[in-house]
RNA sequence: GGCCCCAUCGUCUAGGGGACCAGGACGCGGCCCUCUCAAGGCCGAAACGGGGGUUCGAAUCCCCCUGGGGCCA
C-alpha cells in the first residue's frame, strides 16, 4: 500500500465472514463446501475470512476435532485470516473461551426485562406441546413464566428450581422479511414465533443467542450458510432487535443431498473430506468440483484455477436447489488433475501413492533411494489409469507383491493351450538382451509367429500371468519394470498352473 | 402436523420473454485407436413436472396443483 495515497470517499466497508463448525466430527464434505463459499466470497471482495469453533456442546466437543478441522481445511487450502490458531482482534474464537460475553448480554437483556427467567419443568413443557398436538395446533410457548411477579419468582426459586432465560419477543404484527442475497426476500409471519429460550437453567447458551452475540461482536457482515438456518433467521432478527444491533446481510446456500435427494450424510457413503483425501483425491479437485454445486463459473468449460473462480465468483448468481453430490464427476475431474500432475509435478504423485501404498501394507515405510525411484516408475507405467491415488492399488498392486491370479481370469486365459506359449514365451525372455518393452515386444510377437497363433492368445494369458489380472497398463512396459526375475517366476508358474487346468 | 425453501437431460449446470424443435460437462451407448483397461478422437440417446393465466410470442413473468427438500415438533 502507499503511504501518500490519500483516501478517497467514503471507505468500503470491509467484508468479514466466518464459518463456525462444531468440533464433533470430521470436516463434513458440506460443510466443507460452504466453508469454501464463504472463502470465495471473501477472497474475492478482499475480505477477512473467520473460523470460529462452536464447541459449546462440551459431551461431544474435542480438541482432536477441532484439530483435525483446521488441519483438513489447511490441506484443502482453505485459509483463514482470524480464528482460534492464529487468534485476531475480536478473539477469543472458541465459543467455550467466551462464556463471560454470553452472561454478559444475557444480563443486558434481563436488566431491560428483553428476557425472563422461565421456571418451567421440562415436565411441565412436555405437557403443553402434548396438549397442543392433542388439539392439532402448532406448539408455541404458553408464556406463563412471562409476566411472574418478584413473589411468584422467589417461590419458585424457593423450590430450588433454576431457571432458563426466554426472549421476550414482542408480539409485533409486522411480518419478518428476510432480504437474502441468494434467495431475495423471504416472509416470515411473526405469529409463528415464541419465546424461546437463550440461556439453559445451567448457564449455557444457546445456537441462536450465542450465534448472534458472537456474529455481532466479531462484526461479520455477511453471514453465508447452509439453508438449513433459514428458519432460525427470524429468532435471530428478533434477537438483534432485542439487542439494539443491526443484523448483517445473510445468504443461504442450499443444502448438499445424496442419490436419494436426502441432505448428504454417512448413509451415502464417505462423506468426511478426509475420507477424500484418504482415497487419493487432490484437494484442488475437490475445490474445482465445489465451485461446480450450485454454481458455474463464465464458460462452458469445467476445469478452472483457483484465481479464475476467486476472481469470477457471485455470491448472487448461487444457485437455490440443492445440488445431488455426484463422485462420477469428482473422480473425472480428479483424473484431469492427476494426469496433470503427473506430468507436472509427479513428485506429489508419488508421496500421494507412497501414504497409500503404506497404509494398504505394500510398503514398509516411506520409499526412498531406488524405492522412490521404482514408485516413480510403477506411476508412470500406470499412467492415465490413476484417477485417484488409490488406483495404484487396483492397477499396481503386483508391482509389490506376489500376484495373485483373479479366478475368473485364470480360468478364462490360463488353459492348457496357452500353457506351452507361455513357456515358450518364458524361455525367450531368459536369453533377451536388453530386457525393454522392444525388445520383449520383439520376443513376444516371435514366440506367437513361430507358433503360428495371433499375438493375443498369449498377451492375454501373459497378462494375467504377470498381473493376475485381465486389465491394467500394457504387458511390456510392466514386463519391463518387473524385471526378468520375477517376470520368469510369474511366466513359469502360470504356465504349470495352465497346463494343469481343466480343458474348457 | 406447522413454517420455510426449491423445481431445465439420470447427475452438475447454461439460459432471466423472440438468439432455444434448449447449449456445455459427468455418466451412458456406438465407432475409431489398440495387447486389455484407461486416456484420447468422432458420433449418438437423453430435459424445460402438470394445469391455468399474462403476452403477438414463454424454459424464462404470475397463480394453482404435484413432487422434492430443510427446519421445528
Amino acid at each position: 500500500m502507499t503511504s501518500g495515497s490519500a483516501p478517497t470517499g467514503t471507505p468500503r466497508p470491509l467484508v468479514r465472514t466466518r464459518f463456525a463448525p462444531s468440533p464433533t466430527g470430521y470436516l463434513h464434505i458440506g460443510g466443507a463446501w460452504t466453508a469454501f463459499f464463504n472463502w470465495l466470497h471473501t477472497r474475492h471482495q478482499g475480505g477477512v475470512f473467520i473460523l470460529r469453533i462452536e464447541d459449546t456442546d462440551r459431551s461431544r466437543s474435542t480438541q482432536a476435532y477441532e484439530a483435525a478441522l483446521l488441519e483438513d481445511f489447511r490441506w484443502l487450502g482453505i485459509t483463514w485470516d482470524e480464528g482460534p490458531d492464529v487468534g485476531g482482534p475480536v478473539g477469543p474464537y472458541r465459543q467455550t473461551e467466551r462464556a463471560h460475553l454470553y452472561a454478559e448480554y444475557a444480563q443486558a437483556l434481563r436488566d431491560r426485562d428483553a428476557a425472563y427467567p422461565c421456571y418451567c419443568t421440562p415436565e411441565e413443557l412436555d405437557a403443553e406441546r402434548r396438549q397442543a398436538d392433542a388439539a392439532h395446533r402448532p406448539h408455541r410457548y404458553s408464556g406463563r413464566c412471562r409476566d411472574l411477579s418478584p413473589v411468584q419468582r422467589a417461590a419458585f426459586e424457593a423450590q430450588g428450581r433454576r431457571p432458563s432465560l426466554r426472549l421476550r419477543v414482542t408480539s409485533l404484527s409486522e411480518p419478518i422479511v428476510i432480504h437474502d442475497i441468494i434467495r431475495g426476500p423471504v416472509v416470515f409471519e411473526p405469529e409463528h414465533l415464541d419465546d424461546y429460550i437463550i440461556v439453559r437453567s445451567d448457564g449455557s447458551p444457546l445456537y441462536n443467542f450465542a450465534n448472534v452475540v458472537d456474529d455481532h461482536l466479531m462484526n461479520v457482515t455477511v453471514v453465508i450458510r447452509a439453508s438449513e438456518h433459514l428458519s432460525n433467521t427470524p429468532k435471530q432478527f428478533v434477537m438483534y432487535q432485542a439487542l439494539g444491533w443491526a443484523p448483517p446481510a445473510v445468504a443461504h446456500l442450499p443444502v448438499i443431498l445424496g442419490a436419494d435427494r436426502k441432505k448428504l450424510s454417512k448413509r451415502h457413503g464417505d462423506t468426511a473430506v478426509r475420507e477424500y483425501r484418504d482415497r487419493g483425491f487432490l484437494p484442488e479437485a475437490i475445490l474445482n468440483f465445489f465451485a461446480l454445486m450450485a454454481w458455474h463459473p463464465e464458460s462452458e468449460r469445467e476445469v478452472y484455477a483457483l484465481d479464475e473462480l476467486i476472481g469470477g465468483f457471485r455470491l448472487e448468481a448461487v444457485g437455490r436447489a440443492s445440488p445431488i453430490f455426484d463422485l462420477d464427476k469428482l473422480t473425472w475431474l480428479n483424473g484431469v488433475y492427476m494426469r496433470r500432475l503427473i506430468e507436472q509435478d509427479q513428485e506429489r504423485v508419488v508421496d500421494l501413492c507412497a501414504q497409500i501404498l503404506q497404509r494398504e501394507g505394500l510398503l514398509a515405510g516411506p520409499p526412498a533411494g531406488e524405492q522412490r525411484r521404482y514408485l516413480s516408475r510403477v506411476i508412470e507405467v500406470v499412467g492415465d489409469r490413476l484417477k485417484v491415488g488409490r488406483d495404484i492399488v487396483a492397477y499396481g498392486d503386483f508391482f509389490f507383491r506376489e500376484v495373485e491370479h483373479d479366478p475368473a481370469a485364470s480360468v478364462r486365459y490360463l488353459t492348457p493351450a496357452a500353457a506351452p506359449l507361455l513357456a515358450a514365451y518364458a524361455d525367450a525372455l531368459a536369453a533377451l538382451d536388453p530386457f525393454d518393452a522392444k525388445t520383449i515386444e520383439a520376443a513376444l510377437r516371435r514366440v506367437c509367429a513361430e507358433a503360428g497363433v495371433d499375438a493375443r492368445a498369449l498377451i492375454h494369458p501373459a497378462r494375467v500371468a504377470l498381473t493376475g489380472k485381465t486389465t491394467g497398463p500394457g504387458l511390456f512396459e510392466l514386463t519391463e519394470l518387473l524385471g526378468r526375475e520375477r517376470g520368469l517366476r510369474r511366466l513359469r508358474r502360470a504356465a504349470e498352473e495352465a497346463a494343469k487346468s481343466p480343458t474348457a
